[in-house]
DNA sequence: TGTACACTTTGATGACTATCAAATTGTCTG
DNA sequence: CAGACAATTTGATAGTCATCAAAGTGTACA
């Protein structure tokens, strides 16, 4: 039964990278921050307290779930911390995405399907 | 001042989407589940709760949330649902990010930069 | 019609998380 | 060194969430 050999560990290397940069874009205040940043070249974190109209703190913590997934960097500059994105990350996740759902794209469509996979 | 203009609202449609399909994948289990659904044809619940264990509350709550995300559809056969992946939204959530990303992906490098954007 | 099976819904619970205020650390400059 | 400013860390809190057990709903079939 079963042809299916779905949890395949051959490509599943990173799963866990995974799961850590769709949690880090799955907060709406998260995703903006990265959007930001990603549309500049860098910002440092006052620049998006002031823009969000958010506590440092709270800044401050989300940068740090961006950086952990390593969807941006930061690196001191004086007393300002520069975040910038690392567009390779983004990419990887996408194609790490395209992978996954990737299997079902190619086999266009059968018409008439009436009891899909299994038994 | 500020010459990012980040939080353009012209492809910003669907953000809520993108955060919601976000969240979907983000967690172990359901980027498990949407991975074994999109390499099969198509799923019944009960295959599910078999191959990872967990009750059938717990798989139904989180078919359920990948449904709400577009990443998968149901229909019904005899007693059996079946889910199956909707590969078009895995593609266009990709899309939005590359769009969100991309625009730092094509200019290359700037060797020496000091102080980024801002002021 | 009634029993069995497949799934969903509900309620409870422990774990996580977004946020703030306040304290702390780090850097610059007088 | 002291004060000012930038960011992080800490502690608290309200809200969300993954999970289970158990009750409910829907379908098949004898």
């Amino acid at each position: 039964m079963k042809l299916c050999f779905a949890g395949s560990n051959i490509f599943t290397v990173n799963k866990k990278e995974m799961v850590r940069v769709s949690r880090a874009l799955g907060d709406p205040t998260r995703l903006r921050i990265y959007e930001s940043i990603s549309a500049c070249d860098a910002m440092f974190c006052g620049q998006i307290v002031e823009k969000y109209g958010l506590t440092p703190g709270t800044i401050s913590h989300h940068l740090k779930i961006l950086g952990d997934a390593k969807l941006i960097e930061s690196h001191r500059e004086g007393q300002f911390i520069y975040s910038r994105a690392l567009p390779k990350t983004i990419r990887d996740y996408g194609s790490s995405l395209a992978r996954i759902a990737g299997n079902r794209i190619a086999p266009k469509r059968k018409s008439r399907r009436r009891t899909p996979a299994a038994e």
